[in-house]
RNA sequence: GCGCUCGUAGCUCAACCGGAUAGAGCACACGCCUUCUAAGCGUGUGGUUGCAGGUUCGAGUCCUGCCGGGCGUGCCA
């Protein structure tokens, strides 16, 4: 026997069957190999599928398809000796050949049961894995200027950000969650000044109101603050206001404190924390935007042109070279990326992870080319991006602009507070990070059953519901009972949630791997569908007690796993509702 | 112009590395609460997966070219 069926059997890990599958085809093609039906420098990849119709068995493999060419074979007859040729084992129940060659693998009855055990033993740990090997990822995400509240925009990230956390957790990770913002540069001064006109009483509308001033309405809250002496504690600052309309360092070091507070509160209504702030100040203070333009310079790799420093990015796949110093002795906006990531490389991170709206997708290439031309040894692909479109915002039919010059966009806090933190955080995370998706206010906030949120967590309140039930009903309840009387249930339905939990432990590998929290909740949808429609036409509290165990031991499963994939989404998994 | 990206039912979205008959919700029509929560369930209507080629045993998925939307193409971030 091959050391690796060490592994398969019904007792051991089950989550993966995929897996095991694999193992067992991989064996059957060895052995064809050995016996020389399928050439042996031909490099074998065994891929196993969940099957979409259950009339295709649990699993199917069209291993057979693939290795019909190189055997010079049609691939019905390559199947049947790859059935002929798997080891014996006690996960499958039946094997089939079935259209134009796939193999349908059916699990044995007890072993898909067994998954229901499996997850009530493992409770909230269910579906983790380990194949992060602890090691360390850091991901930026937020990352928003303290220059006026946190847009819908900012929402999205948010949630994808903080889901991903979630997520990599799930999968053996250790993640930092990092917020980088800028706190010293035009911005911050553009800010400084509107509120100082602020204090001043003039207006937008005022001829003498700064040329690129911040508009919006928050800036008279910030200014009368100010002016009381208010003392503001956000997250990573503590600032007490001078109170002085002529101390311009003073409002500037009130104001950035102040809207780091303000988008503290939106983030903590959101559930995301984070571990650590990183000021781009920093850079310069510690010296980390000279020693990168040193390296960059000795490296060869930096021209003048125009007054101008440019960097060759072009030599690292860009389409033009960029500026990184400009005619005024002042940097872009990209050297300081390009230092900070290589202070992030410096930290250790096995991994490193940014979350950015698609607007800022040609930083990419320039960043990479940067560090690249460091020659540090630092990867190619480092760092890692999740990139996710813009949202539309729809109001009364109608597209809202975002925009911060001219104060009309939608807040988070708005958001929140209309709608809910679970139906907003699903909403932003229920779809691909690369659809731009359509945010309908009126109906995220009027018509909030809409939202499939509320469909998943109900599924979840119902198994509550009904456990509520069996005291007031005089009935009883066993796990024990219900985990040994499995084999009763033989439902199709009770079939098919059971195959939907054994797919939740792939999934969550799944959506870590393609960086797609929204994975989690298409899986969670369909699982809610299933119990409901389950729910709907059995009755759980049934006289015969075997049955009324066992169905109540399933629901419990399923309650867990919703509770779980919840849990990655950031979303609340209620017992009532 | 060039680069990236998206285009799936009337609307909002699924479809894991190419797999078998492309699925949900909303909307629309008709049913299901004296029985565990109807925020639920069932049945039906609705598709040439933008268009045209190509690769493959097999394409919504990969390649090429068009068409359409978004973003980028700043010595803005």
């Amino acid at each position: 026997m091959p050391p690796f069926l060490h592994h398969i059997s019904r007792s051991g890990d089950i989550v993966f069957m995929k897996q095991q599958i694999a193992h067992l085809l991989e064996a059957a093609a060895n052995q064809l190999k050995a016996e020389g039906f399928i050439p042996t420098e031909h490099a074998i990849r065994v891929m196993v599928d969940n099957t979409r119709d259950k009339s295709h068995g649990d699993l199917a493999s069209n291993l057979a398809l693939t290795l019909a060419k190189p055997c010079q074979s049609n691939p019905r007859a390559v199947a049947e000796k790859l059935i002929a040729a798997l080891p014996d084992n006690d996960v499958v129940s039946k094997v089939e050949i079935a259209g134009p060659g796939f193999i349908n693998f059916y699990l044995a009855g007890e072993s898909s049961a067994e998954i229901v055990a499996d997850i009530l033993s493992a409770g909230s740990q269910f579906g983790t894995n380990n194949s992060g090997e602890r090691k360390k990822v850091q991901v930026e995400f937020v990352s928003a200027n303290p220059t006026g509240p946190l847009h819908v925009g900012h929402g999205r990230n948010a949630a994808l950000g903080d889901s991903l956390c979630r997520l990599l957790s799930a999968n053996g990770w250790q993640p930092t969650r990092e917020f980088y913002y800028n706190d010293a540069g035009a911005q911050i001064n553009n800010l400084a000044v509107s509120v100082q006109s602020r204090i001043q009483g003039l207006t937008p509308d005022d001829e003498s109101w700064p040329a690129d001033g911040y508009r919006g309405e928050y800036i008279i809250e910030l200014a009368k603050a100010y002016m009381a002496g208010e003392t503001v504690r956000a997250d990573d600052r503590e600032v007490t206001a001078a109170a002085d309309a002529e101390d311009f360092d003073a409002i500037r070091e009130f104001a950035i404190a102040y809207l780091r507070h303000e988008q503290d509160l939106d983030l903590k209504a959101f559930d995301v924390h984070f571990d650590v702030y990183f000021l781009e100040s920093s850079l310069y203070s510690d010296g980390l935007v000279d020693a990168t333009v040193k390296q960059l310079v000795e490296n060869g790799y930096t021209y003048e042109d125009g007054g101008a420093m440019w960097l060759k990015t072009t030599e690292f796949g860009d389409d033009k070279d960029r500026v990184m110093r400009k005619k005024d002795g002042g940097y872009t906006y990209f050297l300081p990326d390009v230092a900070y990531h290589k202070n992030k490389f410096e930290r250790g991170f096995d991994r490193v992870i940014n979350v950015q709206g698609s607007d800022h997708h040609s930083t990419v290439t320039r960043v990479r080319a940067g560090l690249q031309a460091l020659k540090e040894g630092i990867p190619e692909g480092f760092p890692d991006y999740s990139l996710y479109q813009m949202i539309r915002v729809m109001r009364d039919g109608e597209e809202v602009k975002i925009s911060k010059r001219a104060g009309s966009y939608v807040t988070m806090r708005e958001l929140i507070e209309e709608a809910g933190r679970d139906a907003t955080r699903y909403f932003l995370i229920s779809r691909r990070a690369d659809a731009q998706i359509v945010f309908d206010i009126d109906l995220a906030t009027s018509k909030s059953n809409e939202n499939p949120v509320y469909y998943i967590q109900y599924a979840h309140a119902r198994v509550f519901g009904v456990l509520a039930k069996v005291a007031e009903q005089g009935l009883s309840f066993n796990t024990e009972a219900g985990l040994a009387a499995l084999g009763k249930l033989d439902l199709d339905a009770e079939r098919e949630l059971m195959t939907q939990l054994r797919r939740y432990p792939d999934t969550v590998k799944a959506a870590a791997d393609n960086l797609e929290p929204a994975m989690i909740a298409t899986y969670l949808k369909d699982l809610a569908g299933l119990f409901h429609s389950y729910y709907n036409s059995n009755k759980m509290l049934v006289d015969e007690e075997d049955v009324r165990n066992a169905r109540l031991v399933l629901s419990k499963a399923v309650a867990q796993v919703l509770a779980n994939g919840l849990a990655l989404l950031g979303v609340s998994a209620p017992e009532t509702m």
